[in-house]
Parts: structure tokens; sequence; C-alpha cells
DNA sequence: CCCGTAAACGGACTGCGGTCCGATTGGGGG
DNA sequence: CCCCCAATCGGACCGCAGTCCGTTTACGGG
């Protein structure tokens, strides 16, 4: 618990320790059998010890690479995480930085509900793996500045560091997996979400 | 897991079983213990093992009871939950239905933000313990349906359904433990989520 | 080529939430 | 008053996530 995975930082870390050869084969054995077995039994029913028999390696392995369950999600997740994260940073407007801070709030919930129809369930395993354990991840906190400096911006009356955190609430992935098994289709949730957050910031 | 509590409908069941005098005490007892172990130790550090042991009852049986840590949560929350539920159903304004649905809107996430403050510990367990935990109690239900209704009448041409879901996600008792451990103090919640809900209902 | 050491390894171990099922007991009917 | 059975009891048991620590291994310097 409470383990940052060392890779975690997508857009950083000039490499403090060079990686020793085995490993590097392990954590690529580990990742491949993870993405194998949640594809092939869904992500809830397949448990770490299972993980590491498939990949060969030991518990204690698996767990000093990724920390948790949720850490091994997260590694999981980093590829799509830092694709949206440089659309954000140097992409095409609206999500870009060459569009209106308003423009850009409301791109990029849609953005992020993209990510969440993608990964539902890794998500889902990041983040309710332990109590308070999405507020602690790495790529929440990028969301969260993004949306505060946008707000910033956009809104100035509002407390946008408050109001950030308060706006990426409906984002929550068991939030949006109970939605999804109930009644509501996706495209409802993002109408519906979308015009929830034009209002906010005031169209 | 996935087990209601036997008593978890505050404003209903007709009582189908007489409950055994041994039963009954020890229902009372484990709550006893329950509570006392929580107040004196925090809700995270105490397994249900102890609170058998505390109680003097055998595990089985708390579990047959209460049929998760969760539900145990719950059955202690119940007093407060229904304490609300008959403020808002036969209560004065501006809770209770001499109200119009706009004022009702804001008053009930005000006095939802109280008992938060009171419970938070205990709220954040029966909401943490399982991954859909929160949305599947019945508790939660009463509050989306009170908000679905007083935003079809506030509202009209909002997705009343949808929207309450989506109200209601910053509500989630993680987020806010996750907020207070921050910066953010209560009041600033409070006025920050409140002006977030005007906007939302139009003023 | 070998050697020392720091790092990686891996499986036994812990404590948890939750289940199961044989033993026990409360309380109404004969 | 006793007897019976359904409901309750309780602790042994399970699989899980996560930890610990003795063993093995990669690899740079001599």
């Amino acid at each position: 618990m409470q383990h940052v995975p060392p890779d975690s930082c997508p857009l950083a870390a000039p490499e403090t320790a060079p990686e020793r050869s085995d490993a590097a084969r392990n954590r690529l054995r580990i990742l491949a059998a993870a993405q194998a077995l949640f594809d092939r039994h869904g992500v809830e029913s397949v448990s770490m010890d299972r993980i590491a028999a498939e990949a060969g390696v030991g518990k204690g392995t698996l767990f000093r690479r990724f920390g948790s369950k949720a850490g091994l999600a997260a590694a999981l997740l980093d590829t799509q995480d830092s694709r949206l994260q440089e659309r954000i940073l140097f992409g095409p407007p609206p999500l870009g930085p060459d569009a209106p801070a308003a423009d850009r709030v409301v791109a990029f919930f849609d953005a992020y509900l993209d990510l969440l129809d993608d990964n539902l369930e890794l998500l889902r395993l990041s983040e309710t793996a332990a109590p308070g354990a999405r507020y602690r991840i790495g790529s929440y906190g990028f969301w969260r500045v993004h949306l505060t400096l946008m707000l910033r911006e956009a809104c100035p009356d509002l407390d946008a560091d408050c109001t950030a955190h308060l706006l990426l609430a409906p984002l929550d992935s068991d939030l949006q997996h109970a939605l999804r098994q109930g009644q509501f289709r996706p495209e409802r949730i993002r109408s519906t979400l979308l015009t929830l957050v034009n209002r906010v910031i005031g169209h």
C-alpha cells in the first residue's frame, strides 16, 4: 500500500538508476501476463498470485515492482494517460493550448469520457483498490491541476482549486461503472455531464 | 458481500419474524462493541475479529447479522440517515415539502454536508468497503430519488435522473475525506459546493 | 577471468474479510 | 413439565492482498 510505481511519471524522470536486465525482463513478463489474464477473465477475478504464477515470477517481485494491485493497473494505464496529457499540453485545439479556457474545459471532459469508455475496468481497479487511492494517483493530480488553471482563467469568480476537485467527482470510475450497469447509456451520461459543466462555467 | 442488513429500511418493514431473545441481546452487544472500538481506535484499524471478540460472540454471528463490515457501518448510521430522511419528507422548509424545489435542493446539500461532517469515518467505511457499495446502499437510493424529483420540478430542461447521480458525486465520502486531509476546510468545501449546485440549477 | 556487493528474487508467512456447517439453544405445542 | 425443531451460534476454514527475509544473480572493477 502507498507505493508509487517507479515509472509513473510519464514526462520526466531522467532515469536515476539503470535497470538490471533480469528486472526488465520480469517487468515485461508481468505486464504481459496481467494484460492477458485481465482480458481473458476480467479484472476482478484475477488474483495477484495468479498473475505472478502466469508471469513465472515470485509474488515478492510483483509487489516490489508495482506496489499493489492498483499500481499494476496504473502501469497498464500509463500509455493512455500520457497520450491524453500530451494532447492537453501540446496538441491542437480545443484540447490544446490554442483555445479559450472554457472550451478547453469542455474538451477535457469530453476526451476523458473517451478514455473512461475504453478503460473502465482498469480505472476502476486502480481507483477502488484502497480508500483514497484515486486522489493519490499521479494522473489525478495532473487532471486536477489542468482543470484548476483553466477554471482560474475562465471563471475568476469561482474557487478554482476546490471547484476542480468537485467537478472531477462525476468522473469517478466507480460511479461511471454503476451508471453504465443501470439504465444509462454512455452518450446520455456524456451529454448530461457536458451540460452540467457548461452551466457551472457559465456556458 | 452483497448482503442487505435486515433492518436497513428505516420507514417500513412490519417485522416479518419476531426476533429471538438471544439474537436481540447479541445484536445490541455487537453494535455497542463496534461503536466503542471505532471511537477508541478509529474505524480503519478495528477488525471484524476484534469486534466479535469484544462483543463476546462468534464471527459467524457477526456476519450473519450484518453481512459485511459495510453493513455494520450502515446499521450504525441508520439513526442519523433516518432523521434526515424524515426532515426531508415531513419537516419544515426549506428542507421539507413546503418550499420551492430549488430551495429544497440547496437545503438538502447543506444538510447532507452536516451529516458528512459528523459521520465521515463511518460513511467512508460503508461506501468504500467494496467497489460499487455506495450506489447499492438503500440511503443512496433515497437521496437520489429525492434529488431527481426536485430537479424535475425545478429544472424541467435537465435530464433529472442522470443529473441527480452526477450532482451526488461530490458528496462521495472518500472525496470529502481527501479534501479535508488536504488544505480544504469544511466551510470552504460547503460554500464552493453550494455555489456549484446553484449554478447547475440556475440560481 | 574472477570476485564482491548491491540489487533483484521468490515463496513462506501474516492478518484480513468473508463462508460453512456441526453444535447449541430458545420457546411454543403436547 | 418436557420435547422438538427451527433459528441461532461460533470457531475452523478459505482465498485474498500485502510483507519479510534468506538466497540468488547481474555486472563493474581488479
